[in-house]
DNA sequence: CGGGGGGTTGATGAGTGTCAATACCTGTGG
DNA sequence: CCACAGGTATTGACACTCATCAACCCCCCG
């Protein structure tokens, strides 16, 4: 069973360290507009590229000072925040050509922590490096506006599913939402398999596990969908959309 | 009894329509940061202010194409989507100095509804024209790129209330919240005149206001609060937040 | 004076969380 | 290779928070 979480360019990166990200396979995805030969060039020199993250390692914990913007390359991330009697929220989930640590740009210390889920790799931009650059790059700064942006769309919609939606569909939208987003990165939109546990789930859409379980299960016997364990086969997408309220 | 939601220059507003960002009293707050005066001098130029905006007028639409970014000056506005079988989920409240519509830049369509909710003033700030405008002075977008920052840390804060709080700690936590931000624009962090209905209040935070109403009486009964319609007077700031779970 | 929106209070029940027991999977070390 | 341990997932019984429904009050405004 494939791990579409695994980069398909493993080797490639691995052989060169000096990839531009005009030759990345996320460009599309990871820079939104057409971006200017110049700027790609100027943005590939200042990036570190970090291999081979490991499962449960950190690219930043909350309350790090801000030093760099991490865009995913492969793999999967959490991000996290605690409550003042210890809990965790899980605040998102990232997957390749997504960029973690927007939030902490003006506090200037970052306000959750990102915990690497599965042996990832990751692209960090130095911050500071990025801004002195920007300053004659006016279209760089333009594409990080729209990533925020974005970011900020994608809260507003784990905002609306935590404070309006039941058990049943805040699962059905998880499912849509990383069906959809696979599906982007040239996967099977209807095979999912899962770089989150279930408590992770659980936890970002504000339920206990069981709960999870308990509604996979119905979904199981509704027909919708096969699960087990990180492997989920959704059958009936459509179906799924509507439950999850919107289409 | 002063509503505190109207911005203490309102005469000098009125007078003045060239108004310069430099001399507006939410200029601290509405730039995080220095900008130097020509910034300035060119931002005012390109923004609309507009006056005596009515309650339950709109900004914008959920839907509608993006145009603008609107930094409320005066008033009390809200955002709010709407789920697939029609409720709503307001996603936030904004005070003088906060920047709305910045959801909508990457997208190109807002993707919540702006509604006031007292009478307010704003001013619009066209993108296009702000886009051209920072092509040249980096700085300007550089103090947009550190609101928008803000307003993903914001979205999160809200995610963790939504995801792991109870009903109490909900409440004691968007009072401490407002008691600051209004504690920053000069009044006093103890006495709260809202600006929203316990409607808005119950929804933005995910309760019933019938549940609203519980907590603020049990509150009310522990003599952490004197409520009476849009008026709250907090009494013992620091139990709350305590209670609130944030310190 | 009547009407309507907004807020409070009480009774009841649904939807989830919690707790506990069990089963399953995965990696580790003998 | 197997055995074991620790984490992970499933299932059932029960408790509890909070939503819902309903009645009522208050205040503002026509």
């Amino acid at each position: 069973m494939m791990d579409v979480f695994v980069s398909k360019n493993n080797k490639q990166e691995r052989q060169s360290t000096n990839l531009n990200c005009k030759n990345c396979s996320l460009y599309r995805i990871c820079l939104p507009k057409e971006a200017k030969e110049c700027e790609l060039y100027a943005l590939s020199k200042i990036i570190k590229r970090q291999q081979s993250l490991k499962r449960n390692s950190y690219l930043f914990r909350e309350g790090d000072p801000f030093s760099a913007i991490y865009a995913i390359k492969s793999g999967c991330v959490k991000t996290y925040r605690l409550t003042a009697n210890g809990k965790e929220q899980v605040c998102g989930f990232y997957l390749p050509g997504e960029l973690i640590g927007l939030d902490a740009i003006e506090s200037g210390i970052y306000s959750c922590s990102a915990k690497i889920l599965q042996t990832s790799s990751a692209c960090a931009i130095p911050y500071t490096e990025f801004e002195k650059l920007s300053k004659n790059m006016p279209g760089l700064q333009q594409q990080l506006l729209r990533l925020m942006s974005r970011e900020i769309a994608a809260q507003q919609w784990l905002v609306t599913l935590l404070g309006k939606q039941s058990a049943d569909e805040r699962v059905a939208s998880i499912l849509c939402n990383l069906s959809e987003r696979f599906e982007i990165r040239g996967y099977s939109p209807n095979e999912l398999n899962l770089g989150m546990s279930r408590n992770d789930l659980g936890n970002y859409l504000g339920l206990a596990i069981e709960t999870i379980s308990r509604v996979l299960g119905r979904f199981h016997q509704a027909g919708l969908l096969t699960a087990n364990g990180k492997n989920i086969q959704l059958h009936q997408l459509d179906q799924l959309r509507e439950l999850a309220g919107q289409f």
